[in-house]
Formats: C-alpha cells, structure tokens, sequence
RNA sequence: CGGGGUGUAGCGCAGUGGCUAGCGCGCUUGGUUCGGGACCAAGAAGUCGCUGGUUCAAAUCCAGCCACCCCGACCA
C-alpha cells in the first residue's frame, strides 16, 4: 500500500473527551472515528487489525473443537420472553418493533438463540459434545459508555456457547474454552492474568475473566504472588486473622454523636479493627443485619452471591429506626432479635470488640460473639484488599487494575432449563443440556493492545501477527529520484515475497513521517535517508524491541523468514 | 438513572448585549526547507447545538428541548 493512497486520517490534536492512550492513538493516528456516543467506524487500519484479531480467535476456536455459527443481530421478543431477560435485562437491552408492531431485541448475547438452534435440531446424546461460536456486533445500551471502542453501545464480540450432556462433561467443554483463550491471548502478546470471577446475572457457577494488565483497566484485580490465586476484587476472598484474648465482662459505653467507625475508633482509642459494623439490608427476602469488621466494605455482589439473594439495598435511615429502635450509627448485633444476623468472615475469632448498642449515642464494649448474640450465619461478604492474606495460601494479595478482554462461564441449566433444551439419552431418557458461555471483546482487545503496547517515546509497536502491515518504508527526502526509486524497488520486492508492506513516499517534512510512522507501529520501520545514499543500507528499527540496525537488502528480506 | 459540566470552522480554544465573530493547529495554492508534526506569503472554510422568548440590537440574557462529556451502580 501507498500511504499517499490510503485513507489514514491521523490528527495532530486529539478531542478532550478521549482519556486513555488507545482511544488517543485511535484517534490521533485515524483508527477511528466517532459516530454516535459509544458508537464508532472503524477506518481502514483498525479494521485490518480486528480482522486479523477475529482470524486469530477463528483459529484457536477451531482448533478447539468448536463450529463457527452466525446467527442474526436481530431476534424476536418471545425468546427474550422465555428466559425472562427480556424483562430483567433492563435497558441496555435494545428494543425495537417492526412494521407490524412486533417485538424484537438487537442482541446484546445470544444464549437465547443457540439455545433454540439445538434444543430444534440435537436430539440425542451421541451428538455431544457441541459448541457453537460466531464473531458479531452486538448491541448493549449502555448508561456510559467510555473509553472509545474499550465500552461502546454497539461492539464486535466472538461468543461461543458449549452443551454438554452433564456437569461433568461441561466442565471438560470449559477447560478446553480456557486453553483456547490462554492461546489466543498469548499469541496475541498480552501481559494478561486469569482470574476468578462472580458470575453475576448471566448466571451459572464457575467463571473466570482474563484481564489484561493495564493501569486504565476499569477492573481491580488482588493476587498472590506466592500461590498465583487471582480473583477479580468482586469475588476475591481474603484470611483473617484475629487475636485471641479472654472474654471481658459486656460494658456500655458514651459515644455521644460519634457514628461512622472511624469516630467511634477515634474517640474510644481502639483500632477500627475491634468495631463489630452492622448494616441494616434490605433484600427481596426481608431485612437482615450484616455485621464486618470495622475495617471491611461490603460487596454486595459477593453477598448476594454468598447469600442466595438477588437484591440487597441499605435500608433508609426510618427502616433502621423501626428495626432497632435507634438513630442510624448506633446499630448493633447485641439485642436484636426481629431480623436475621448474618456476620462477614473478618468477624470470626474477634474479641471483645464494640458495637452499636441499639440506643442513640451508646455502644457497647466488649461484645462477644455467641455469648452476647446470635450469628445465624458466618459469610464471605466483604471486598478483600492489598496487604490481606491470600484465602489459598495465606501470602500477601497485591492489587493491580485489569481489562477485562474475556469470560468463560460454566452456565449449569439456566437456559436449557426454562428454554426447555433436551436430548435422549442412553437409556432414551430425555435430560437437560449443561451449557457453558465464552466471550471474547474483539475491538476492546484490539484497544488493550494499544494501552500495552504504545509508549510515549517510542510510539505503538503491533505484534506482527495483527499488525496493520508487516512493515513501513520511509523515504526521507522525496525530491531525491534515486531515494524514491529505491524505496519503490524494496517495496515491490516485498509484495512479490507475499508480504504487506506499506511506503511512505509523500513529498512532506520528516517529522511527519515520523510521528505517522509511530502511530501506525508496522514491526519493523525501514528508513531511505542520507545514510542510504552514501552506504545503500536501510535503517530498520524493530519496534518489539526499539533495535536500530543498518541493514542490507538481504538482510530486511531475512527478517521475515 | 442520580450528581456535575460543556455545546462557537475538521481539532483545540477566545469572545458575557453593539456594528464585518476571532486565534492556534489542520486544509488549499505558491515558494523556501528536507532525519522527528519546519518556515514565509496568499486563500477557503461558521444556520455560534435546536426552538421559542426578551430587546432598537442576542454567540452573549431567559425558557424548553437535544446532543456530548465527567463521577457512581453494570459489562466483552
């Protein structure tokens, strides 16, 4: 390609609203463009790049058993209907009704709609394993979107989708889904982690996310780097430690208008550590008290999730009032009996610890567990930190911040279920499916690889498996016809070995090419200048490694074997 | 959806009641440069987000609407 015939629209301003590095780079060297709010075009290069991405995922797809599929965008209500998504789905679920006032969804994911391809057309057992992939644009309505193509409205996804005859089987289906992944990130040279999961509302049991390592990644990671236990910070569990000492004798104490822990910390001369905090919930079950430890927050994903619930609120300040008979601050376990007392796992062990008293401006000191009140229920049910000890092995977990690029799920029954899916089997009984789901965010990929891969002052280096091109020439002073000539000669030499090169030979100053050259990242940069003319070497700078080296022309052809 | 903010040339911005709406970058033409977004000169480019109102006069004041952005809960 001639980079004076190709539509690479680069910018030397980039608009205020693009934060982070790749939707910068994105926008700066004409990636892409914007067309919506959380919807954009991908321009020529981009486009390259997600298609050798998608050929990447394909392969490592395929060679994992799986079928690529392509099923439509658009699918009716009544399947949404089925599962029930079509109403808890919420807004992001693009609705739309045709000319007959029908209703359909733009798919967000498509469990529904595999679902209904096997359940019609797999009727027995000795045609499992199956699992079906497409790579499609998918539509979510998000509240915010951000970060360029990292979260948009409408965005490429390869999602795959495994049935199985039973759990075990599933798993078998999952475990290959997880190598497929660890091949296609690792070919794709991502500095990545695999860690667990919550499942959240897609369901299922056991899931992890592959995160790769990137300070603007929205996720927050804790591991240890002694047994390698990864966890994304909404699952992540941690040890506690807390002293033993012998009871002391329940006491009560003033702590006039001192509510938040850190008050009643302050003004008892205690750490937060020995504050037994109740939270007052509201869930589709009922209220319940939630007791952590004066240092803990609590996850209301891990709660819900170690709780069987679906939703938990706080309770407003007159719920509390009616429950405990005292101004919001001065809750404690000790004394209430009306509502269940579930206690997080930092409490196990704690010690005479203080605690609301349930009476406006008084706790007590020295509350015991079991002797002074009733736990129905020790539970995992808050956020793990830095600095906590790993659940595992007891090292120190560290936190990082991750993109998520991908998901494996193993689903159990949750569709086959309510969709009705079954096959016959050996004994010609009919059983339901166990399903598995897989997504893999093409484009945010493609974006991860630039929030890795472009410095400052090196620019972008793309790997050269997904590379726009295998390789730049710049031609340094274009008047000069033997510069030109010698360019154009190496490139077509290129394009006859079967390789992709593209030239820069505009008659524009040098700093351009440069900074252009540094946006589009081509592996290797093979530059004509003075040197050339005096010597006949090109400069050829590997940007996986920021080498400059003056080689012959052999040697350029050599580098791509 | 809650809170905050912004809409003026392709991009970044200035212009708070006054006559022809500016600046930098980018773009076009000519010239000089020619290894890190260079310089000189001449140009083209705007329904000042939309609708309505106040006024002799509105980018500027008021109202409504729309779009976009940032912070939260959700997700590939």
């Amino acid at each position: 390609m001639k980079r004076s015939h190709f539509f690479i629209p680069t910018q030397k301003e980039v608009p205020q609203d693009a934060e982070i590095v790749s939707h910068q780079i994105m926008i700066k060297g004409g990636y892409i463009r914007k067309t919506a709010a959380g919807i954009y075009t991908l321009l020529p290069i981009a486009l390259k790049i997600q298609k050798k991405i998608e050929n990447i995922i394909r392969k490592h797809m395929n060679a994992a058993g799986a079928y690529e599929i392509y099923m439509p965008v658009l699918s009716p209500a009544e399947l949404w209907m089925e599962t029930g998504r079509y109403q808890i789905y919420g807004k992001e679920l693009m609705r739309i009704k045709d000319r007959h006032d029908r209703d359909f969804v733009l798919g967000p994911t498509h469990e529904e709609i595999v679902t209904d391809i096997v359940r019609k057309n797999i009727k027995s057992y000795k045609e499992l394993p199956v699992c079906l992939y497409q790579i499609q644009t998918k539509f979510r309505d998000e509240v915010r979107p951000r970060f360029g193509i990292m979260r948009g409205r409408e965005f490429t996804m390869k999602d795959a989708y495994s049935f199985d005859a039973s759990p075990e089987k599933a798993v078998e289906s999952y475990l290959k889904m997880e190598k497929a992944y660890n091949d296609i990130f690792s070919e794709l040279e991502l500095e990545y982690s695999e860690v667990e999961a919550q499942s959240g509302p897609i369901g299922g049991s056991t899931s992890k996310e592959f995160m790769v390592h990137a300070s603007s990644g929205e996720d927050k990671i804790l591991s240890c780097a002694r047994c390698g236990y990864a966890a994304n910070i909404e699952k992540a569990g941690a040890k506690y430690d807390n002293p033993d000492e012998p009871l002391k004798e329940l006491a009560e104490a003033e702590t006039r208008d001192k509510k938040s822990v850190e008050d009643v910390a302050a003004f008892m001369n205690m750490k937060p550590e020995k504050i037994i905090k109740t939270i007052i919930a509201k869930t589709e079950k009922g209220f319940r008290a939630l007791l952590l430890r004066g240092d803990r927050e609590l996850n209301t994903e891990k709660a819900k999730a170690a709780l069987g619930l679906l939703e938990i609120v706080f309770a407003t300040e007159a719920e509390i009032e009616k429950i405990t008979k005292a101004p919001q601050g001065f809750s404690g376990p000790v004394g209430l009996e009306d509502i269940p007392v579930i206690a997080d796992v930092s409490l196990q062990g704690l010690r005479n610890a203080a605690a609301g008293a349930n009476k406006k401006d008084m706790h007590f000191l020295n509350v015991n567990a079991e002797r002074d009140f009733r736990v129905e229920e020790y539970a995992d049910i808050a956020f793990a930190k830095e600095g906590d000890a790993c659940v595992k092995c007891g090292g120190e977990l560290r936190s990082f911040s991750g993109i998520e690029v991908g998901h494996i799920f193993v689903l159990g029954t949750k569709y086959s279920k309510s969709m009705s899916a079954r096959f016959l089997d050996e004994n010609g009984k009919e059983q339901i499916y166990h399903m598995g789901c897989y997504g893999i965010g093409v484009g945010r990929t493609m974006a991860s690889v630039i929030e890795q891969k472009y410095s400052q002052d090196k620019g972008m280096y793309w790997p050269s498996c997904i590379a726009p091109f295998d390789a730049e020439i710049l031609v340094m002073n274009c008047k000069n016809e033997d510069a030109v000539k010698a360019g154009q000669a190496l490139y077509e030499k290129m394009k006859a070995a079967g390789l992709d090169p593209v030239i820069d030979e505009r008659n524009i100053n040098a700093g351009i090419k440069f900074a252009e050259s540094d946006l589009l990242g081509t592996p290797f940069r093979i530059v004509l200048g003075n040197r050339f003319l005096e010597t006949g070497k090109y400069e050829v700078l590997k940007r996986k490694t920021f080498e400059k080296t003056e080689m012959t022309e052999e040697e350029v052809m050599a580098l791509f074997g």
